[in-house]
RNA sequence: GGGCGUAUAACUCAGCGGUAGAGUGCUACCUUCACACGGUAGAAGUCCCAGGUUCGAAUCCUGGUACGCCCA
């Protein structure tokens, strides 16, 4: 048995369990245990990623609840992965390339995907190391990348039925184009900026030269791609104008006026500018009005050819050219200034150039429709539940999905182009020869998939799917999803569409939305700002236990989490406080004292049986109902309040002479203790458990403390016994000896003889001498009242100090009186409140039953304190 | 423009129908044989504002104010 140090020397314990566990398999799944299962997948981190403090929340939670589960004795599999997160690497990589002077064209696209897949190797290590770090129970035996070979076969077997069902369709539509990124995005990765810019009002003559139209715009360059310029149908000013031409300036081309609903008229003069080439509005506009489209800005965002004389100018500059050159020729009738939103990219931060593109589209409303039912019908329950309004409100509006993107790094698109006839095919495998005129000359799209597309499938693909795996069988749908608000439709919602598309069935069944990790004042952390906590340096600082146990105690569902190193600290000095009260355990018992020694139990054993009991109970509800913060909370106090100050403090006595039986009791509270704490801090508590418990178990039990059981059907926790009462009345009676002490200036550490009214304490006579360090207590029905002492009113009675020669007796006397008035103003409204009929008849019993309680106690009180003052 | 969330002690947050709590900080004292990463005692709050429902509201409802987020 070892001797425990003073202080947890963190650093060491947990670096060395994570191995002990994996070498013993202690987080891998059992399909064959007969245990009921309980699966959850992790959100794979990207492999570019650093463990951040999400992913430190994101995965203590994970981790508290399948320990917990485990525990349990369900059959706990935790899915590790990671994702290839395609945009991310691939810019990684390639600010790699411009550092050495290159570029992925120079490389050719063989060359560069080779390279980051060597980036790939060697950088993803760091993330899984990482999560080992944090402690998290996956099993690593299951460990996915969203571009393995069997998750690449559920993605093109996706995509291609899809395209068969026509879910999934190529077509030239208008897409957001990253021009620094050189490919499309979905409309979710667009962000939207205010910018304050200028608005431009240009004049269009009538080609008929009567009158001429003025029309407001942001963006005047595009101007050269007009097609026409629109008014209300219903606006009464401009009813003359349909129908007419205007002379397009710069240009000479002749374009229409049309009439249009989509027109505020309230914007700039009520017409506005058609350029169904390159504004989203104006290209649905040009859809249904059959208008021309002209493209006069291509993907490098530089002016076509169409752009006349302006061609080849960056889109900034035309810009300027285009305002001067209308300004001169007087077409630019003013300019104001506005404030307009401009769109970026979510990755790049480019400013986003709407663009007819031919692109790859899903069509996901029937999908959306059973993804919405699922969570309306409660297949899916979210916690907080408000997320629920939000996925309603984007499921029913949705669009369908640009899935294609041109970059390197991700899902290939399974679809091949004949060079000979130009027929498309959609296949799981490269076709040898195309399938229309036998041409052998296929050439596969260049492009890959939206990273999300991949991800979509991950609650399924981990598991093997499309084949009929026992896996798929056992552990789909998952238990639970663990993730951010922040990726409620770009992940979250497809995984439910995608699930209930191709499995018939949900994902998942319950959805935890994690709080935000911000810095102690509540800002979000940012690298700008410098405001940044980095979990890995707290691990070093503070400890992983004291990270994860901060971590959960302020995980409220629905709130942000302020994280702060006064918190931490916290933690960290509750980690070393159960490290003591256990060391102290340790230091009492001799190695003859196991588990299996039958203990026994008095009036303070009983009553922290009792509290166990209660608390236990109310942890496990509150990790069913993801109340994590609630579940460590109670655990603190049940740790600092109950086990060491109040209960270690009583047990003192018999553990310096009791019987074994008696002094057995506190090793079975310590090992419950430890079960109940291990999910929250399982190197501590392991490294705890096998200093003190590992010797003293029962044959047959687990000696890791990851495999025991759940502590709340210990047989332990049904004793009952005593009167429950009696251990809050010690704690008064010992916090007034305390509170007089002080109040007399007497230093703590001198003995006086003291006095108490409540018999039934006698007991614990010799807890009371030894804590409040006393000469003597007498218990006696006797008038505490003296001259020379201070005494003080207990609920049912009260108690004293002999302290002759030290005492004030005018103090004593305030004191009193203060007291006296405070007891009546607390009992003015209780009397009030219980004279009240309407109270009395109209409030259950249980609370009028309260309140008598408490206006009795405090009238007791009120009698005691009139008697001491005579 | 629509939707959602949050306003509680100096700070960061729990509580969410029975009369206010935690951590940190603050004040005073204590190195008592598990722990100074400790202990004891204490000070500190018109629970954003205004109405309403109720025997009773920090808690539920309505309206307002402030801040934050999401969608257009």
């Amino acid at each position: 048995m070892r001797e425990m140090d003073k202080a947890f020397d963190f650093r060491t314990a947990q670096t060395r369990w994570y191995e002990v566990w994996e070498a013993a398999r202690a987080f891998e799944a059992a399909p064959d245990s007969g245990k009921e299962p309980w699966s959850i997948v992790i959100p794979p981190p990207n492999i570019t990623g650093n463990l951040h403090m999400g992913h430190a929340l994101v995965n203590t939670l994970h981790d508290v609840l399948t320990r917990f589960k485990r525990a349990q004795g369900y059959d706990a599999l935790w899915v590790p992965g990671t994702d290839h997160a395609g945009i991310a690497t691939q810019m990684m990589v390639e600010r790699q390339l411009k550092a050495e002077g290159t570029d992925r064209h120079k490389l050719g696209r063989d060359a560069f995907e080779r390279r980051i897949w060597d980036w790939k190797e060697k950088n993803q290590g760091a993330i899984e190391h990482q999560l080992k770090r944090l402690g998290c129970s996956v099993d690593w035996t299951r460990n996915r990348f969203t571009l393995d070979p069997s998750l690449n076969k559920a993605v093109r077997k996706v995509f291609v039925e899809s395209y068969k069902a026509g879910r999934i369709y190529r077509g030239p539509r208008m897409i957001q184009w990253d021009p620094a990124l050189q490919t499309a995005l979905s409309d979710l990765e667009v962000k939207y900026e205010e910018r304050r810019g200028k608005l431009w009002y240009l004049r269009y003559p009538m080609s008929d030269g009567h009158g001429e139209v003025v029309v407001a715009t942001t963006r005047p360059e595009t101007m050269l791609g007009d097609t026409a310029v629109a008014v209300h149908p219903e606006d009464a000013r401009y009813q003359h104008l349909i129908g007419r031409t205007v002379d397009l300036p710069l240009t000479g081309r002749k374009i229409p006026v049309v009439a249009d609903s989509f027109v505020d008229p309230t914007f700039g003069t009520g017409c506005v500018k058609v350029t169904p080439a390159h504004d989203p509005n104006d290209f649905a506009a040009g859809q249904r009005l059959k208008l021309d489209s002209i493209t006069i800005l291509g993907f490098d965002a530089k002016m076509t050819a169409a752009a006349g004389a302006y061609a080849g100018l960056d889109r900034f500059e035309a810009r300027k050219r285009v305002v001067a050159d209308l300004e001169a020729q007087g077409f630019l009738v003013k300019v104001e200034d506005y404030v307009h939103k401009i769109s970026l990219s979510d990755r790049s931060g480019a400013v986003l150039e709407p663009l007819v593109s031919e692109q790859w589209f899903m069509d996901v409303k029937e999908a959306a429709a059973k993804a919405l039912a699922a969570v309306q019908d409660g297949r899916i329950a979210f916690t907080p539940e408000h997320h629920a309004a939000v996925w309603q409100h984007w499921l029913t509006n949705i669009q369908d999905w640009c899935i294609s993107r041109q970059l390197v790094w991700g899902h290939r698109i399974p679809a091949w182009t004949c060079a000979a006839c130009g027929g498309l095919h959609v296949e799981m495998e490269a076709p040898s020869a195309c399938g229309a005129c036998g041409d052998k000359k296929l050439i596969q799209d260049p492009d890959t998939l939206d990273t999300w597309f991949s991800s979509a499938l991950w609650p399924f693909s981990v598991f093997g799917w499309p084949d009929e795996t026992a896996d798929l069988k056992r552990y789909y749908p998952t238990s639970v999803l663990i993730t951010g608000y922040d990726i409620l439709f770009f992940w979250v919602a497809r995984m439910a569409m995608a699930g209930l598309t191709w499995m018939g069935d949900v994902p998942f069944r319950k959805v935890y939305f994690n709080s935000l990790v911000r810095d102690a004042s509540g800002q979000k952390m940012s690298k700008t700002k410098g405001n940044v906590i980095d979990p890995l340096e707290v691990m070093e600082e503070y400890g992983t236990d004291a990270l994860r146990f901060a971590l959960a105690i302020m995980a409220a569902p629905g709130t942000d989490i302020a994280m702060s190193p006064a918190r931490l600290e916290a933690s960290r000095n509750f980690c070393n406080k159960l490290w003591n009260a256990s060391r102290f355990v340790q230091m009492n018992l001799d190695a003859s004292i196991t588990l299996e020694t039958e203990p026994v139990f008095g009036e303070a054993e009983y009553w922290l049986i009792g509290r166990l009991r209660d608390e236990l109970g109310a942890i496990t509800d509150a990790l069913e109902a993801f109340r994590f913060h609630d579940a460590a909370d109670r655990l603190y106090h049940l740790v600092y309040d109950d086990f060491c100050a109040t209960y270690i403090e009583l047990a003192k006595v018999q553990l310096q002479s009791g019987t074994q039986a008696q002094k057995a009791a506190i090793l079975h509270f310590l090992d419950i203790l430890l079960r109940a704490l291990h999910p929250f801090v399982p190197f501590l508590t392991e490294e705890i458990h096998e200093d003190v418990m590992a010797e003293r178990l029962p044959a047959g039990e687990p000696t890791l403390l990851a495999l025991r059981s759940w502590p709340i059907g210990e047989w332990i926790l049904r004793a009952r016994g005593g009167d429950a009462a009696l251990i809050p009345r010690f704690q008064e009676v010992l916090s007034a000896f305390l509170r007089l002490k002080a109040e007399q200036g007497v230093d703590p550490a001198k003995r006086v003889a003291a006095f108490c009214s409540l018999l039934e304490l006698e007991p614990f006579a010799e807890a009371l001498k030894a804590i409040a360090r006393l000469e003597s207590v007498t218990f006696t029905s006797a008038d505490l009242a003296s001259p020379t002492r201070a005494v003080a009113v207990v609920a049912g009675g009260a108690v004293a100090l002999e302290l002759a020669g030290l005492k004030d007796p005018a103090a004593e006397k305030a004191k009193l009186e203060k007291e006296l008035a405070k007891l009546e103003k607390e009992l003015e409204p209780l009397r009030a409140r219980l004279a009240d009929d309407s109270f009395v008849t109209k409030a259950p019993e249980a609370a009028v039953a309260k309140l008598r309680g408490q206006a009795e106690e405090r009238e007791q009180r009120l009698a005691q304190v009139k008697a001491l003052l005579g």
